[in-house]
DNA sequence: GATGCTATTGAGTGTGCGACCAATAAGCAA
DNA sequence: TTGCTTATTGGTCGCACACTCAATAGCATC
């Protein structure tokens, strides 16, 4: 992949290295889990000696972090997209759904068991975990909010709905890793105005 | 804890030995996750060498994968143990939504995440996570099926029933090791007939 | 009390990890 | 062009891990 020839130094504006670096772990995450994130596996995939990592995050533990936020906020903005204008929220919705059903959801499934589970003993990732979480179920809750407000949505509490609906999600994602057959499909989600 | 001054060695049946070996481990899977697991640690909670529990089992990911189905059996046969006579399936089911709400579950909450997530590594260990979640389907299953023949219960498909009830105690679990807080009381589930 | 089986030990191998640090060179500014 | 800042390198250290294997000693059996 990369030349073992000859080493020539790039030397980057920091900022952008620190981006690459951050991308490179958030790549990671998503493909092989969070533990994959070591000094010297990202250092490798940009090419670049492990000590250059460490020179950008002191703490290993701090870029596990970081990559766990960059790839749960990408997802989420790719589950919920600002709104085009015109575009209601029963629309946002049934496309939130469509996305967090089916196999293609589960890489997302597996980082957020995967992060769940390493919170367990690194401080810094459940921080981000907990950030991660709000910021999910904040999103999640502005939609509500606004299918109800116009009429849309019916519901008693949508905040509560909101926690309901992740429930039930974080509930089918758990197997994300197991199930290797076919999915209770019959314990769907309704996708539909309640 | 133990003597330093010198190893008295004491010969075990191999049975014996391997029971206690087991149950050591999943004590440590319980307490502090599946990657505690380690040769040195189990061998210093026995007072015996590393080496040893190597005899008994010749890759360690075995032992993982026997400590998580020992500690999840042992889970499972506290929240739904069989029917004591004359015990009527709204009890049983009332003692097992009791047990599985509440700090006291987490736990155990924990310990699935970690060995759900675990599982994308060794597949050993997903063989037995796939195991104990068929038994926990079915051991509550049956209570519903049971529970619908006595006319205590009523749903359409107690199967499906059975499964909306894990997934949503799978969603609430997910927060074990992050929610520091309060939790989200809000989404309980009912634990009435239906 | 002697014998044999094997549970148990002790010591060692190799691997991958994070962290540390002095030396080096890229590229900007003067 | 020269010089300076610092991004980047290269090498090293210590740790924890699983795994291997010959040597040892409990203990049951005879």
């Amino acid at each position: 992949m990369s030349s073992r020839v000859q080493r020539k130094r790039i030397r980057k504006d920091p900022a952008a290295r620190r981006a690459e670096i951050v991308d490179a772990a958030a790549a990671v995450a998503l493909a092989e889990g969070l533990e994959c994130i070591t000094l010297r596996r990202i250092g490798e995939d940009l090419d670049v000696r492990p000590g250059l990592i460490s020179h950008y995050f002191p703490s290993a533990e701090e870029l596990v972090a970081e990559a766990f936020g960059t790839a749960a906020r990408n997802e989420l903005d790719g589950l919920l997209p600002a709104a085009a204008p015109g575009q209601r929220p029963t629309e946002r919705l049934a496309r939130f759904f469509a996305h967090t059903t089916g196999d293609a959801y589960d890489a997302i499934s597996r980082l957020w068991i995967n992060a769940r589970h390493l919170s367990r003993y690194r401080p810094l990732l459940r921080d981000r975990v907990a950030e991660q979480e709000g910021a999910w179920r904040g999103r999640l809750a502005e939609l509500l909010h606004e299918g109800v407000a116009g009429g849309e949505f019916r519901t008693a509490d949508p905040d509560v709905t909101t926690i309901q609906i992740l429930v039930v999600l974080d509930g089918l994602g758990a197997h994300a890793n197991t199930d290797i057959s076919n999915r209770p499909t019959a314990a769907r989600v309704r996708a539909r105005p309640w």
